[in-house]
DNA sequence: TATAGTGTTATATTAAACTATATCACTATG
DNA sequence: CATAGTGATATAGTTTAATATAACACTATA
């Protein structure tokens, strides 16, 4: 498999936008501990700072919490927190900029809403 | 007004997309000369070897020629070719990512058409 | 009280993108 | 043929992201 990472983003702007899915998700619990920043430098073969940064931004958004000597940890309520604010960005930013993309690429509402059908139908039928 | 680039891809790559983007609409035809180096570097106070770049990528896309002391024209066939490039695009790759954007936010199909209806609405009623 | 597991910090290095300045080769036009 | 407008090239510097390596401070546990 070669590296989950793609070129367009930094590292740490993915690795950080992975960590909200899996939160967002339910994945990570409230409550629980994030992976160690030790355990994700390892298995991702990526700088444990690279990592730090990535966990850092979600500090700052309220999201995760640090306690000294044992590790970060999603706190109360940040799965819905989390789910808002994503929800704002999706709609103030990327919903505009996807109507934009349709318009130069001649395609209609009805053609993107069919396209995810079908994806969606794969999905479902596996 | 701010700088119209965003830090979330280069500089070149994005004027790479404008470039297109305004062929795909017929904005700069075929046969056409696309605004000179100079002058792109100059309008936007980005180096000229920046927009270079973005203009190479179009000519190794077959979309671009450079005509020695001229300038760089917009090949014929070129907006039917990039129209078919980019619809490529955003099927195999653009649209599964928003599909899986919308499962992370909890957002269905329907609700994502809304959205864009709804800025369909404001767009033709100005 | 060692030990291992947390996150953090410090130093140094590499690579990509972008910038500033200057120069070169080619083309059309006065 | 001089001039101004093309793109291309060369040199050098800045910034950001990521890397490698090492060390530090704190916490739970054997």
């Amino acid at each position: 498999m070669p590296d989950p990472w793609d070129n367009k983003q930094p590292i740490y702007k993915q690795l950080r936008d992975r960590v909200a899915d899996l939160i967002m998700d339910g994945a990570i619990a409230e409550g629980d501990a994030v992976p160690s920043v030790r355990q994700v430098s390892a298995e991702q073969k990526i700088n444990h700072i690279t990592v730090a940064k990535a966990y850092q931004e979600l500090v700052d958004e309220g999201v995760l919490v640090m306690r000294r000597g044992l590790g970060m940890f999603v706190l109360d309520g940040a799965r819905k927190k989390l789910i808002i604010a994503e929800r704002t960005k999706f709609k103030e930013f990327e919903v505009p900029a996807l109507f934009e993309r349709l318009t130069h690429l001649g395609l209609s509402i009805s053609e993107l809403q069919a396209a995810l059908k079908e994806i969606d139908r794969t999905k479902k039928s596996k």
